[in-house]
DNA sequence: TGAATTCTAACCCTTACGTCA
DNA sequence: GCTGACGTAAGGGTTAGAATT
């Protein structure tokens, strides 16, 4: 019974994927574990996709624009937070360029790799540094954290801030280097800053995701395990009228059975003349259709006969949102 | 032209700080 | 004031594609 094995192997398969989804937040590098998110990319790319074309997906999957384009023009002209006194400008910058932490740089040891950025690429980023600020709302001032001492002090960025990153989230969910240039300028922060910013805020949009994911193969899970129940009873329901039907071989083999749907007696349409005597012949049904009921319905007892099973596409439980 | 190396940007996991009940 | 849970900024490692040699 090969369909019953193809039921059995689906709900075998979605099984699986749920138990890689519910170790999403044990994956790393290093492993290949399926997040759903990816389970649901792979149900829509080739397997052979890239994890570059999975990156891309993400960016079809929610219609973003290309990344490439220029900033918003809503961000153009938005003056969220003041320059920082001179003083602690000067400061900062100072500090950065011994190597220590800033007020506002939460960095207690500078990596090889952010002095790489550093040296590199952000060449503007000392100067940003010595700019960006608090934010405008939580300048305590008590902080005490401008000797820059050990620990890393944590940045909480403004609510102006926070809104201005989270519309062009909802824009771009990455950003090119220009863009975020362009952005931390915008918004007195280091590149770096929202760099930082966006990769957390993609990894809340992907955890979110990834729950949704959970959801939606639960619940096809749920929806295929009902289906796969459906199925077996239908073969063991087949089965058994295969094995009535191996009684009807013995006999003259009618064609059809035919029952009545208003007397519910079923007639044999053949031209065997010993069907038995409790079975009212096809004419007789036909007297009964010129009641107008015509309603015949032929029960194929040719059991050699393939029984097509319809496999259903995979239809949704539910529309996902 | 293809291989090796370097650069860059994105991702992931983790840590640690700030806030709140 | 203390504490644990939670949110989140940031550090550090890894990876893959692009650029360079």
């Amino acid at each position: 019974m090969g369909d019953k094995d193809d039921a059995l192997s689906l709900d075998l398969d979605l099984s699986l994927s749920l138990g890689c989804a519910q170790n999403a937040n044990n994956n790393n590098n290093n492993n290949n574990n399926q997040t759903p998110l990816k389970v649901m990319n792979l149900m829509h790319n080739p397997p052979n996709q890239s994890l570059q074309n999975q990156r891309l997906s993400f960016n079809t999957l929610f219609h973003f624009p290309d990344r490439t384009s220029e900033p918003p023009s809503f961000l153009r002209g938005i003056a969220v937070n003041a320059a920082p006194p001179p003083s602690l400008a000067v400061a900062s910058a100072g500090d950065d360029e011994n190597g220590v932490s800033s007020p506002n740089s939460t960095v207690s040891s500078v990596s090889g790799k952010r002095l790489e950025r550093e040296a590199n690429g952000d060449d503007t980023d000392a100067a940003e540094r010595a700019s960006c600020t608090r934010g405008g709302s939580d300048d305590d001032g008590g902080d005490g954290d401008g000797d820059g001492e050990n620990s890393k002090k944590k940045l909480r960025l403004s609510k102006e801030q926070a809104l201005v990153l989270e519309d062009t989230f909802k824009e771009h969910n990455t950003l090119n280097p220009k863009q975020k240039q362009a952005l931390a300028n915008q918004l007195n922060l280091r590149p770096r800053q929202v760099e930082v910013w966006f990769q957390n805020r993609r990894a809340r949009t992907k955890l979110k995701q990834t729950e949704v994911d959970c959801e939606y193969l639960k619940r096809c899970c749920e929806h295929l395990s009902e289906e796969n129940r459906r199925l077996q009873k239908e073969v063991q329901e087949l089965r058994t009228l295969k094995l009535s039907s191996h009684l009807y071989m013995h006999m003259n083999p009618p064609t059809t059975l035919t029952m009545c749907p208003s007397c519910q007696r079923v007639g044999v349409s053949s031209t065997s003349s010993s069907s038995p005597a409790t079975m009212p012949s096809a004419p007789a049904l036909a007297n009964c259709n010129r009641l107008g009921l015509n309603i015949q319905r032929p029960v194929p007892i040719n059991h050699w006969v393939p029984m097509q099973i319809q496999h259903r596409p995979f239809d949704i439980p539910t529309s996902r949102p």
